[in-house]
DNA sequence: GAGGATTTGTACCAATCAGTACAAGTTGTA
DNA sequence: TACAACTTGTACTGATTGGTACAAATCCTC
């Protein structure tokens, strides 16, 4: 048996790996012991409610991330065009330049959807109203509720294409246009 | 038993929808047959290779729809910016508003993306070639093929954020800023 | 060393699963 | 009416499933 040493927190990003390979409802239980290395009873002890509440503390980590990677350096004091820059640089490490899908995302599109509904919603509210108030802030877009819409959707959907194209390099190119164009509209006028 | 007026193509709608709501994986023969009215006999005897061959019918049937209404169009000899609105249009209907997800998207961020590899990037290609010819046909967007891809890209995330959000209305909207933003960047110079 | 905390993995439960086989029932056509 | 084609849904197979219960083993701390 291995040292003592697993947190509930330590096995959280390993759930989260089964789940975006594997999808949630087609991961069992068997490969989620395998992933984690924890038995079964082990997972258990740290997730009583099961399946779910691993999910539910997946998309919690997830969202911590973002909320201290993404949404609060939106928020930061620091020149516009850095904080968007650096938002950018962020995603596209987070989904590993493509190749690690969005779970939110995912979950967004499947039957967990209506199970995690508030958070799924905070969660792409979040990040728009983030993005949108540092756009404001800076004072130069036109409309910046609807370009924050455009430039998340366009990362959602350019993981898709860069999956569907079994090329992460789109996804990263996609990424750094809408990064030209997110720059250029905030510094107009 | 119901008149006998089935054929394997009257199926295929009814199981892309199951799919849609339940995904692949999890989606059972109980609900499949369910969904289609047909009994589990008659189902194999549609689809004897199984789930596999009805996900590959259900493929080919999205595809089909789509090199006719989306891609063919886009081909076709019409001015550019009637072409640019009729797809938009066409994939406003065809996707129900946002309420309809994308099952080609949907299968490119699953387990089935490996399965269906040659097929789904072959949509995706598919699309952002036509777009691409028609943009070079117009002869004034610079770098067409990204715009493309931008756009396909842009379709797939507004459908994740639509529903992320629980509001399709985000759908329609980003969609139209697509194409407002698509017909200007064509007209340029 | 003692003892509480953690971990393991099996037995068990009740259920479901995709696919195979096929007898019986129904439909449609000549 | 006869008969081929289609449809049905059950029995069966071998497998897996999430979750519960828990004895035995191990770890960690005092």
């Amino acid at each position: 048996m291995p040292k003592l040493i697993a947190t509930r927190a330590d096995v959280v990003p390993l759930l989260a790996e089964v789940f975006r390979t594997r999808g949630f409802s087609a991961a069992s239980l068997s490969e989620i012991t395998e992933a984690t290395g924890l038995g079964k009873g082990s997972l258990y002890n740290f997730f009583p409610g099961g399946k779910d509440e691993m999910a539910q503390a997946v998309l919690d980590d997830v969202e911590s991330w973002f909320q201290g990677e993404i949404f609060a350096p939106l928020r930061s004091a620091r020149p516009l065009g850095e904080r968007l820059s650096l938002m950018f640089s962020n995603v596209i490490e987070y989904f590993a330049s493509g190749r690690r899908i969005c779970l939110v995302g995912v979950f967004a599109l499947g039957m967990e959807r209506d199970r995690f509904e508030d958070q799924i919603r905070s969660f792409f509210a979040d990040w728009i109203q983030a993005l949108r108030l540092a756009l404001e802030e800076g004072g130069n877009s036109e409309q910046p509720r609807e370009l924050a819409e455009e430039v998340v959707s366009g990362i959602q959907g350019a993981l898709i294409l860069g999956r569907g194209l079994n090329d992460p390099n789109r996804f990263v190119a996609i990424l750094h246009r809408l990064e030209d164009r997110l720059l250029k509209e905030s510094a107009l006028r």
